[in-house]
DNA sequence: ACCCGGATGGCAACAAGCTGCCAGCCCCGC
DNA sequence: GCGGGGCTGGCAGCTTGTTGCCATCCGGGT
């Protein structure tokens, strides 16, 4: 499996690839580059890698560091980094310490943490409960790397709208009724549906227009859309 | 300008980056690395850049030997390549040519094209009306790369949802009235505001419900958001 | 066993929205 | 100058939605 060769001698190399098995490994030979100076970045797919060897505490120590030094910290997780509660009020710390953490709107299959814009380290897969990781510091391809991550950052959501206070609670049956309000239902027929009265039905719609903030049924469909509700 | 060496020999090398400057010198030197077997991505900026020494025509022809050949063909285009009615019509004939087009929800400030899982070309920032390319092929950082691609793709918006035949004409107005309806404002003092008729707003709210497929106002609500209509 | 609170459902008054109909106005073409 | 078409606005009938009120039921606690 080999790539077809370039052609005559290579202009220029401005760096290796350097190619380490395991986590151990990273930290031992390429950890003195974890120290950011201006900028780190870390695309991560969920809360625990990267920290594994290190408690929640002590990671939140680092990144109080990090803001003290003037650090720019970006974080940008999976979907499922939000899944859980517990995750998800560390996720909140993380932010409260000085982190700008978004969400991802779709799965970020491999990790990737990016260092002062001048050193790239790609994880590789999980292969017998290990990893490779791929050190380059070209800066073509840091540049070409950080450019990828930022175009997925910009796009990503802020943790901020994941969080409990700013969110609208609703429930499996208020996701029921969005759905179909979203289709177009009338009253009387999504509520024969559902097996309760309309009298019911409409107090459900009322209940999630109040969770919604908003005062007609077009400002709360704009309202559920854009909260991202699973309608 | 200098990356911390890493400490010790570096444990394997599995290939070398390529710094070439200039696309002239890159597809002297690098060219045939595009010919794609399996799968051709490009993440590019707009519609002109890497084909900007071949007409679309031939780039079109392209397209078609890659479709015989069964060549997955994923090309990511800045949101201001279907700004252009021109343009937009050019990636329409490049999806009806088997690539499949999707535009980014955010500003991709670099081009990105990865070969076959194999090699990767990132470019860097125009200094002097040329690009640096760099081309890489170690297995770790190309799939970082395509990873993050990946995610950025999932992300991104058909492009059939740009086309014309499958999106409704808003005029300005129209937005306004969405605008209004959005706020949660009833239709009387909505028709005020605007100056005309309630009868007349509601001739224009109903044309509004017909151009989003909607049967409730509900439902149009989801629909003009989901649209990204700028309300 | 009893009581109370919460939820449901039916009814009704009202509000908001939907749409058809028609008169009037304006503009354009002949 | 006239006629016609398109648009607006008023009115009205109807539909859909909003919310209050009250009777009933059920479950939990004492």
């Amino acid at each position: 499996m080999t790539t077809a060769p370039i052609t005559a001698a290579p202009p220029s190399v401005a760096g290796q690839v350097i190619t380490l098995h395991g986590e151990t490994e990273l930290i031992a030979r390429a950890g003195h580059l974890f120290e950011a100076k201006t900028e780190f970045i870390c695309a991560a797919v969920d809360t625990s890698i990267w920290s594994m060897s290190i408690t929640r505490d002590h990671a939140l120590r680092r990144l109080a560091t990090h803001r003290a030094a003037g650090v720019a910290v970006y974080k940008l997780y999976n979907p499922a980094a939000v899944a859980e509660p517990a995750d998800l009020a560390h996720l909140a710390r993380v932010a409260e310490f000085g982190a700008q953490v978004r969400i991802c709107p779709s799965k970020l299959p491999h990790e990737a943490i990016i260092i002062d814009g001048r050193v790239a380290i790609l994880a590789g897969p999980t292969v017998a409960g290990e990893r490779d990781f791929s050190v380059v510091s070209v800066p073509g391809v840091v540049e070409g790397v950080r450019s990828l991550f930022m175009t997925t950052w910009q796009a990503a959501t802020d943790l901020a709208e994941y969080l409990p206070a700013s969110r609208p609670q609703v429930d499996e049956q208020g996701l029921t009724i969005l759905r179909l309000l979203s289709a177009g239902q009338k009253d009387e027929t999504a509520a024969r549906q559902l097996g309760f009265s309309v009298r019911t039905y409409r107090r459900r719609v009322a209940e999630l227009m109040d969770a919604l903030g908003a005062s007609s049924r077009f400002q709360a469909g704009v309202r559920a859309r854009e909260l991202g509700l699973r309608i």
